[in-house]
DNA sequence: ATGAAAGCGCTAACAG
DNA sequence: CTGTTAGCGCTTTCAT
């Protein structure tokens, strides 16, 4: 049994335990290279036996290999970033690389903060969310001489890789499906985020369509903080006495929807005949409600996937800009909220 | 502006464009030592022309100091863990200490081969979730000389701090505030984890609660994958159907009790007169549905904050065991599903 | 207030 | 198959 040291076990004590050279046990422990198999087990025994674990701070200096991937992302709470933490683990599992995370609460100090730490760190590769960054940040991204996928969205230009959905055509979408199912007296809620550049791109790209219906917003409201459910139900309520005459009302996010749902099945409201709804996400929650919402699935699994991938694939291949560009297609779900046009 | 370079800047670089030493380069960009106001500008302004990113891996080797804090949980995907990260990094963030987070799903050899790996960056200090660790990681969690916090769960004695609730107590707790209401045939629902020891706790907890009041749970259904609010509706059906007379059911987690809650309301139950529901955890979602699940805090927030308190005073101070130990109280919510005793 | 020398624990690159 | 020799880029320690 180890006994407890106050100085962490060295290479070298392996070495001296198990009477071979520091080198050798280096390779033992790294399956690099030949070694007999007596000289490996001997070794192996006496790591074993000690409790050694490898300082990777002295692995990573002398080799200039880090075996991390920065990962940032704006938030851990709304389960949209776990889920794409998820893909992006998925993929790493199959390799050497570790994801490491950040979270940059869609402030861009933050973001800048946490990443200019995460570089300090010499990651492989960078996975950063959204295209929008500071000039310092996008400068850093380029200077760090590794792989930068910038994933969620598409709608702008990357500093190298991109993986995700275009989020201004998913508001296109929706409108196209609101319009063509017959709804004309729309309201939109979604949070009051002026730095959550997804959710604005959709807000534009639905009201850009609707105006070509010759369509026009009838009321919008916006809110921060606290539970999103709660919230979509206070607020569905407000609006409806506002502008009664209403007859969809498009969320920006699956949650504040599944609020108003449960909100307007209290109130018995005909629902998708006297007004239809729609969320956007696609999350696995919804599956739970009385009625299935109507939203759009925003690939999350997937562009984790994708964006691990195309580090994974740039550690032994360089760059090849025709896959380093990914754009994905969301589909729509009408569920139960939204009638087919 | 910075020009892409291959090799990353060292130092070496800041110290030749400033015609200062290495040494008192290193000296500024860390506030370290006396150095004139001059020769400060002057590096800083270096440092920020070339764009130099210090080299931390570089710098731990040579300080034998790593500002990481190895944060080791089962999930990310059920807003309990998410919940506790948030607290640890309010706290963090007032130190220099930044946390790493690695997953575990549940599987002890998982949290072994994450320990290990996490271990092997030198961090100043490890959280890591429950009580139940397999004899190798207990060893290395022993083995690494810095301060070691189990959260979540008190019921077991931790290799050094510990920062939870005892759930057995709120198993308990639930089951007597079930009796006293009047209820008296009761059913369960929960995950099948056998390595969840946290729900297995609260549920022994529970029935030997019951069993003093010469309770048995009569009707009980265990679940795994899926969307947990599915579930709920899916388990509850199924249980009522095959055991009509239940007249409470207490679910292991507030996303299944309200999948529950969803489905009874539907089916048009008188709650909490018929039947009675309660849940466990606190989570934010349940405001928005429209009856409150009763259910019990977790203290997810506090147990973060307290943990990461604890690494950081360990920092400076010598560990003082008094206040390693800390057992934080749920308190019930009795809401809208669970009659007062 | 600043600099020079000596490693931190490991691995690359060569010898044998 | 195994060992030796140099560092990796930074900080510690000790001079100046």
């Amino acid at each position: 049994m180890t006994v407890e040291n106050k100085r962490p076990l060295t290479l070298r004590d392996v070495s001296e335990a198990s009477g071979v050279s520091e080198m050798t046990v280096s390779r033992v422990l790294r399956n690099r290279g030949d070694v007999s198999d007596a000289t490996r087990a001997r070794v192996l025994a006496a790591a074993k036996e000690l409790g050694y674990v490898p300082n990777k701070i002295a692995g990573a200096l002398a080799s200039n290999r880090v075996n991390l991937v920065a990962v940032i992302i704006p938030s851990l709470s709304n389960m949209v970033f776990p889920e794409v933490l998820t893909g992006i683990n998925q993929v790493l599992e199959g390799t050497p690389l570790q994801p490491v995370v950040g979270v940059t609460d869609y402030l861009p100090e933050k973001e800048e903060r946490v990443l200019y730490e995460m570089l300090s760190w010499r990651p492989s590769g960078v996975i950063i969310a959204g295209l929008e960054h500071s000039d310092p940040a996008r400068a850093m991204l380029k200077a760090a001489g590794i792989p930068v996928v910038e994933i969620m969205d598409t709608d702008g230009s990357p500093v190298d890789a991109m993986v995700g959905i275009s989020h201004r055509r998913a508001g296109r979408e929706m409108a196209r499906a609101i319009v063509e199912a017959g709804y004309r007296r729309i309201g939109f809620m979604g949070t009051k985020m002026p730095l959550d550049h997804r959710a604005r791109k959709r807000f534009e790209g639905f009201t850009e369509k609707l105006a070509k219906h010759g369509i026009e917003i009838e009321d919008r409201a916006f809110y921060s903080g606290g539970s999103a459910l709660a919230k979509g139900r206070e607020m569905t309520a407000e609006m409806l006495a506002r502008s009664p005459d209403l007859d969809f009302l498009y969320y920006s996010n699956d949650m504040i929807g599944a609020g108003g749902l449960l909100y307007l099945l209290d109130k018995g409201y005909d629902i998708p005949g006297r007004i239809g709804l729609a969320g956007f996400n696609g999350v696995e929650l919804l599956q739970g409600l009385p009625r299935q919402l109507a939203t759009m699935d925003a690939c999350r699994l997937e562009i984790g996937r994708k964006a691990a991938g195309i580090i994974a694939a740039r550690l032994d291949t360089p760059p090849r800009e025709v896959d380093s560009l990914i754009t994905l297609t969301p589909t729509i779900s009408y569920g139960d909220t939204l009638k087919r046009g």
